[in-house]
DNA sequence: CCTACCGATCGGTAGG
DNA sequence: CCTACCGATCGGTAGG
């Protein structure tokens, strides 16, 4: 009778993370119980508490790690030197490139980081709000510097992250489209129009 | 001791459907309570089934109308005899337009519709995908008429469904910024795309 | 990591 | 439209 070592496994709470944010992504965060979770880990719900603290626990490590990585991309960012125009192509590339590579990540981060508990939730939109006025001040840059139409910046910016999130629907149909080929739309579309 | 009337009155029904969605775009459709609901319309969460037969219900009712106004729309323009350009501007327009006077609908339809239980969800998903072809159409027209670039229609599609729902973010923080100009910005950085 | 269990809350019903 | 109430389920705890 082999029994389950009962030690607090770090591999084993990264698994609960990332099965944890798969349901998140597919039934949303209220929707997902702490037993479809045990089911899915291989254990019982009271089990899961050996490893985590609670379920708002989940989803604060999940949008925290996504908002780490934007902020320490943008931060690599600011320090180059290239045109306003180059740093929006790579905020682009990068947010499709999170989408693709941390898919239920982002998209969990995205839609439920309502449920986060204070002192995180106001801690979490301060994060976002610094994030979209250091890319405003990039599009205020380049209109500066005449590279950009004299759009207000703050359009601009929710409109490409909304944009860019269009990623999100692509994920799940698997047409025969090259994520290479759809980055690079969106970045055609966005920096240089629809229009021939 | 006057006591309200017992009759079912379409007024009353129509008060608890803004009402939940009012409360399901703040709070969500699963977070929020059918006792949240009672006490905003003034009544007992068990008095609410005399208007209607299931939470579920009300969510059904916000999300087919929402589809059923962008599905109209779509219709007149299509028997339009306009350009592809001008059509697009005007979807993107309409989109605003819906955004704008129906807010609290709309988001909730965009986000919430994963809750809505078969044969609806079927329906829903089944509509959306051939309101998204119906768009993707138009924009094949205009990239075999020179008009747009030789993007992937369904990525110009995708791409633009999802930067108008930018102005869902808009709609909470009241900046001193004419709708009209954030429509304008909208459709110049879509069209003509960011750069100068 | 499990068994057993709890207090809270939910959507909804019965009956008036 | 209300009072009273129910079965189900939830996140989480005690104790081993």
């Amino acid at each position: 009778m082999a029994r389950p070592k009962q030690t607090t496994s770090p591999n084993r709470r990264q698994q609960i993370l990332e099965q944890a944010a798969g349901l998140f992504k597919t039934n949303g965060f209220n929707a997902t119980t702490m037993r479809q979770l045990a089911e899915q880990t291989g254990m019982e719900a009271a089990s899961l508490y050996n490893h985590i603290s609670s379920k708002e626990e989940l989803l604060r490590e999940i949008c925290f790690s996504v908002a780490n990585d934007f902020n320490a991309h943008l931060l690599q960012l600011e320090a180059d030197d290239s045109c306003a125009s180059r740093k929006m192509e790579a905020i682009i590339r990068f947010h499709i490139h999170m989408l693709l590579t941390r898919y239920n990540d982002v998209y969990v981060s995205n839609r439920d980081w309502k449920h986060l508990k204070e002192p995180w939730l106001t801690n979490f939109l301060n994060q976002r709000k610094q994030y979209e006025n250091r890319l405003a001040a990039i599009i205020q840059h380049g209109i500066d510097t005449g590279k950009f139409k004299a759009v207000h910046p703050h359009v601009a910016v929710l409109t490409m992250l909304s944009a860019v999130r269009s990623i999100e629907y692509w994920q799940r149909s698997k047409k025969a489209i090259s994520s290479k080929q759809i980055a690079d739309d969106l970045v055609m579309m966005l920096l240089k129009g629809l229009e021939q």
